[in-house]
DNA sequence: TGTAATCACTACCAAGTTAGTAGACAAAAT
DNA sequence: ATTTTGTCTACTAACTTGGTAGTGATTACA
């Protein structure tokens, strides 16, 4: 399961990338609309920040702007910056490829690549949907 | 990511797989070869008896056994025994479905399609590997 | 120049989860 | 009976999650 953070932090985005370009949006107008607690918002958003995702401006007339085009932005993107490995093992990861430890001997790894297969499927998607796909996109239930 | 828990799990089962039909195998053995703390293991295999996957028998003589053919066991069996839900929302869990709290008025679940067809490719792996394909699949490295 | 609006940063916290450990108990084989 | 095996309940330290609180630093603009 994703955290509720990741959660935020994609309703944070997806606002973001609806809202007029070059307009900031401001934390609290996000937290407001998206029900987001503020104080937790803010946190989401240095995150981002710091993932190279968003960027911002202080001071009157500051707030948020997504860091790239709407279109280079996956949901594996947000959910990486927020909540680390998307992998279901640290040895099938891409961006964060460990060996797993504890894996050794005969059956060294043997369901890797079971899962390896699962994570590039599950990837294939969730890297190709981005902002701009998940605006656009689905019919409005 | 997976549990360790559920990795410990993996392992014992694919141990229980390998082993000659209806010879059990005994914690401390299971522990031992497998390098799972043994305290802990018991619990693990509580716990996959008490999801169907695993049965047991008591005194001399006993120890764990597969409760159904490996082939009829799938790698996604495991996670969900000793893990629960693998969906990365609730909204798109199969066995576990539960409406996602705070998804709510106009960006209701915007992200859920692609999440969901995440899951779907990932599941149709984790699904459609069994024990007795683990077994007797992959070259060993 | 100053002041209000805005983001930035650090610290803190309660509740839950993870990865175990410990020890007494129950059943089966011999 | 006694030994060998699984069963069950309780406990715990460390970490993670989902926040809250308060202060500081910038910027626009009057």
């Amino acid at each position: 399961m994703i955290s509720q953070k990741s959660k935020y932090a994609l309703r944070a985005l997806l606002m973001l990338a609806e809202a007029e370009e070059n307009r900031p949006c401001r934390i609290p107008d996000i937290a407001e609309t998206q029900q987001i607690p503020r104080k937790f918002l803010e946190q989401i958003l240095l995150d981002l920040k710091a993932g190279g995702l968003v960027r911002s401006l202080r001071g009157k007339k500051g707030g948020y702007l997504l860091a790239r085009p709407p279109e280079s932005i996956s949901v594996a993107d947000a959910v990486r910056t927020i909540d680390g490995p998307i992998a279901p093992l640290p040895c099938v990861s891409r961006r964060f490829f460990h060996r797993c430890e504890g894996c050794r001997g005969d059956s060294d790894c043997a369901f890797r690549d079971a899962f390896d297969r699962a994570h590039a499927a599950s990837l294939e998607v969730l890297e190709g949907t981005s902002l701009a796909a998940v605006r656009d996109g689905a019919s409005p239930v």
